[in-house]
DNA sequence: GTGGTCTAGACCACT
DNA sequence: GTGGTCTAGACCACG
């Protein structure tokens, strides 16, 4: 998960997506401390203002927290980076269910093309490790 | 499906994709002709080279075929748009869970959001409607 | 109560502000000395003459007066202190029934949110935070 | 309520406050809509970016909404405004008592200051001139 | 015209 | 050094 900043949605925006992806799949875990924002703004390639922007953002949603002069640090309540993890996850099932619909398909024919892809990736699947569990 | 055009990836592929959906969706039926290059190119908002690159690729997947003086029609076999239907789905559910993969969640736990997906999308519904159906 | 000055009133008026409250709350009890002109200044941060003119002030309002060589104490009569007290006790409450008026309350609304709060703030006090939040 | 920025603290943040006590107070009726971010920028003095940044603010508590290209508009929930006012009542309220605490009275003393007040200004209320304020 | 976004550069308070 | 705030100026999409 690397930064990858399209030109057609607000950088701040998918600024958050990564940021909250990165906390979620605990590259940046509970508690830690996390780069300060002209670090993470010279990595991104933006604008200081535009990440102070986007952790702003996150600041608001309490997935982290600022300590003046010492910067910014992840949350430790680790049920609130659950939940978010969940809801990102709600959200990504709607959308594949979305495009699915549009291809055509009711909720019977996804399922099953879910069980198909869940029993066949054992074999070749190959890239990534499931890091989180349960 | 409109025409969602972005700058990160060769226009002439989202345009084949775009297309390829019309045809599996059936906005295009099987045997119908489609508007001419220069409508969709018109349409599309881009070079009528560029369109013409994209017909061609849907020609050389055999899901267009060019009849002279009479324009473009779908292909009438039915099948290879069924089986085109079957591996954007695929592809669509593989990219799914990769994202949830991401995210830490395993097959048993993708099959619960789905499942509860499923059954829950019964009541409000948003904005799509699913034309397939079974 | 700590050295708190802004810039858009005569500091002298704010350090006699502070001073006051110093001087009813106790910090300063009644016929005890205080510090120093140079050690208020130094720890105000302000010009000795500044805070002169402020002791000057208090000593206008028979709130302290000044023994040569020895230095300045408290006014031992507490009956003094106690008016200036309610006095500045009447202040802040008409200040409060301002804000409330310009919130659109009337008296009885009023006198029920000073109800609910002196009833509700056994728990908690402590810090309260209304800012933006951004 | 009128403009009157102070430097003590974030200009948004008195902003924020200063148009939410135009909502509360009626001076934007719920529904209508507000001055452009441009006409309020150069109103309050300030660059349209601070401005937008306070409306951003009152945004996302859902006090205002936004209608792009034609303008900003309080919102029409009577009883989000009305909840609102309450809540600025309550903590204009624990203020008060702060203060008075610091005085060093309590609850039942508090209650009294209150009850003289509002029985007191029926007569006067009108021109007094209390400087301090904050 | 409207609001939304981004950059560049500056200053501040705090430790 | 850290984060927070503000200004100035620009460009965009939408009607």
């Amino acid at each position: 998960m690397t930064w990858n900043l399209k030109e057609d949605r607000p950088i701040y925006v998918q600024i958050v997506e990564t940021l909250r992806m990165r906390i979620v799949s605990g590259v940046y875990p509970p508690g830690s401390r996390i780069p300060s924002v002209r670090e993470l703004a010279a990595e991104a390639g933006v604008n200081p203002n535009t990440m102070q922007r986007a952790l702003a953002d996150l600041e608001r949603m309490e997935l982290i927290s600022t300590q003046r002069t010492t910067g910014k640090t992840v949350t430790e309540d680790e049920s609130r980076i659950l939940s978010l993890k969940e809801s990102i996850a709600e959200e990504e099932t709607k959308i594949y269910f979305v495009k699915m619909g549009e291809l055509g398909f009711d909720h019977r024919q996804i399922a099953d093309f879910v069980k198909k892809a869940a029993d066949g990736e054992n074999n070749e699947i190959g890239g990534y490790t499931l890091m989180g569990g349960e």
